[in-house]
DNA sequence: GTGAAAGCGCTAACAC
DNA sequence: GTGTTAGCGCTTTCAC
């Protein structure tokens, strides 16, 4: 039935050691031998198990990825990014998809951990870092992504967006500004707190009040931005700031369907988003934060591979940067 | 080191066959038999070696999705969806993505298929089914998920849009629209042949005349919409029609970026997209032809894990359709 | 109600 | 330059 390395290595008359070594290039094998090899493999249409050599070696060839949300362009461009680059060494990747749900996420930790993968990148939806901590067995190769913690325990790609966040503010200020909203994802995560942060300090900074009232929170996943974004109008914004990609993506078209449009009945609306084409066509409507995300997949492709090949290596913590795009600069004559 | 079923078998003093079948629930193990393999298992951290356990059982719990682009919200959705059904049921989910290149596909389903994977979602680039066919050892379970061909030999999951295409280029005609452009996707995918042949038809139906100048190919990847959509205005089109979801989704923008809007200077654009909330707000500017991404990757997940567990069960090919919402009509009141 | 032990397909000492 | 063989951690048959 199944055709295995024996079944090879007796059509071809050398022993299992020979055929794994000719397929694996492991040893030196007579170039006579290695065409009785191959031949043999052709004849029997033989493929190695691929089960039955991870298990013997103890290394899959694949590595796990714990996103919050696969269906959300930010993290699908990640997976893609990330995927390229483990693909071309071989490797495979396993998605487990979180929902920004904390008992999911830590589900997926132990399963996946149990042998099934060589290292793991997580972009965690955790509260605190303990929690993730204690699901990852000692020495298990991990590449924190997007999402970081206080903590150097791990490697970690991210994004800073604080500069770009805090130039908009400033810059709404400057164009007459008082009342400038903003909408978060989730609170609990590190890029939502960073960026509100941000928002705060430069509030501070132009000598612009700061309300409560005016800070908002989504919840990272689905389209929350059109009731914050209601909340803000009653409230008396005259600028507003969307900082999460998913709730920035819905708010020109609803702000349209509401009959407002930016720079002309709300001072500005400014984004934090990423490269994709399709906000490139508002560029001379808002001011955009853009965030490197195929950079970022890339790295954390790369990290995990480096962890997962040399487990000593120094823990390495890469903080990325947004470009900020404010409108009527720049791309212009692109296209 | 590590911890293996010994080692618990040893500490709990029983032996390894009571631990694997006190884990598993294979066999009846006494009440008490249970306690010390459990307090065992505690006290070493035990957990079982998931290679160990597929090798030693030839069943990996592990499906494999070759994709043509994850980072399309499209495919991420179904991929979401699927991973849904599919971890409910103590499976994990392999991603390849091809990026519509059939070389990358053929080296995909080869690794997949050599032993990592139990079964295989497909939604296919190739060209030919004999390709495809060809790389599929025989019996394995594999589901083609969105994209068909002619062959009945593997089950399917895909979304039909005859008829709502049909309908839209008759409401268009209906409305005194003469030269109606459509821009497709990657010519050799069943999904885009199935709406150009309903495109045509309906035309030839409706008494139009067909200009083949008025047919228009993308690629299916990336946002290749802008350069048809510049020479179906040029060719003089009062009407457009744009059927894939990725060249749909920058229409809009674009179209305005040059100052055209929907419904005022062209006579309609219609839509093939699926049910995401990004368009909703421009329902009453175009028809849309919102496909049942959701159901799909559901389905999928569920003909694979049918196939997986009941290799003998009969091929089934499910056709989903679309709901067609021309513009005006309906979700108004909802919200 | 439980144990002993064979063996899944492969890799990698070790031997010659 | 190639062969012999132990054994990775688990499941499962056969035995009692």
């Amino acid at each position: 039935m199944k055709v295995t390395i024996s079944d090879v290595a007796r059509l071809a008359g050398v022993s299992t050691a020979t055929v794994s070594h000719t397929i694996n290039n492991t040893r030196y094998v007579s170039g006579d031998t290695k065409e009785k090899v191959y031949q043999a493999i052709r004849q029997l249409g033989y493929t190695p198990d691929a089960s039955a050599r991870s298990f013997r070696t103890g290394k899959k060839r694949t590595i796990g990825f714990i996103v919050p949300d696969i269906s959300n362009k930010f993290f699908g461009t990640i997976i893609e990014s990330a995927e390229n680059v483990l693909s071309a060494e071989g490797y495979h990747l396993i998605i487990a998809n979180t929902k920004e749900n904390m008992d999911r996420e830590e589900t997926n930790l132990r399963l996946l951990t149990a042998g099934l993968v060589d290292g793991l990148l997580v972009a965690s939806t955790m509260e605190d870092f303990a929690r993730l901590d204690g699901l990852i067995p000692a020495g298990f190769p991990v590449v924190l992504v997007d999402r970081t913690f206080d903590s150097q325990k791990y490697s970690s790609v991210s994004v800073s967006n604080f500069q770009p966040i805090y130039r908009s503010v400033c810059r709404l200020a400057a164009q007459g500004a008082r009342r400038i909203g903003v909408v978060g994802g989730l609170p609990r995560l590190s890029t939502t707190k960073e960026r509100i942060a941000a928002y705060r300090a430069a509030m501070k900074d132009c000598g612009l009040p700061l309300d409560e009232n005016l800070i908002l929170y989504g919840d990272s996943m689905e389209n929350s931005a059109p009731p914050c974004l209601d909340r803000l109008l009653e409230r008396g914004c005259d600028a507003i700031l969307v900082c999460q990609g998913l709730m920035a993506s819905v708010t020109i078209a609803y702000l349209r369907g509401k009959g407002i449009q930016p720079r002309r009945d709300l001072e500005l609306v400014s984004f934090v988003d990423y490269d994709t084409h399709a906000y490139e066509f508002y560029y001379d409507q808002v001011d955009r934060i853009v965030q490197p995300v195929v950079e970022l997949g890339k790295i954390a492709g790369e990290q995990i591979l480096l962890r997962v090949e040399k487990p000593d290596a120094p823990v390495a913590e890469r903080v990325l940067t947004s470009a900020y795009r404010p409108w009527g600069e720049g791309e212009a004559g692109q296209e």
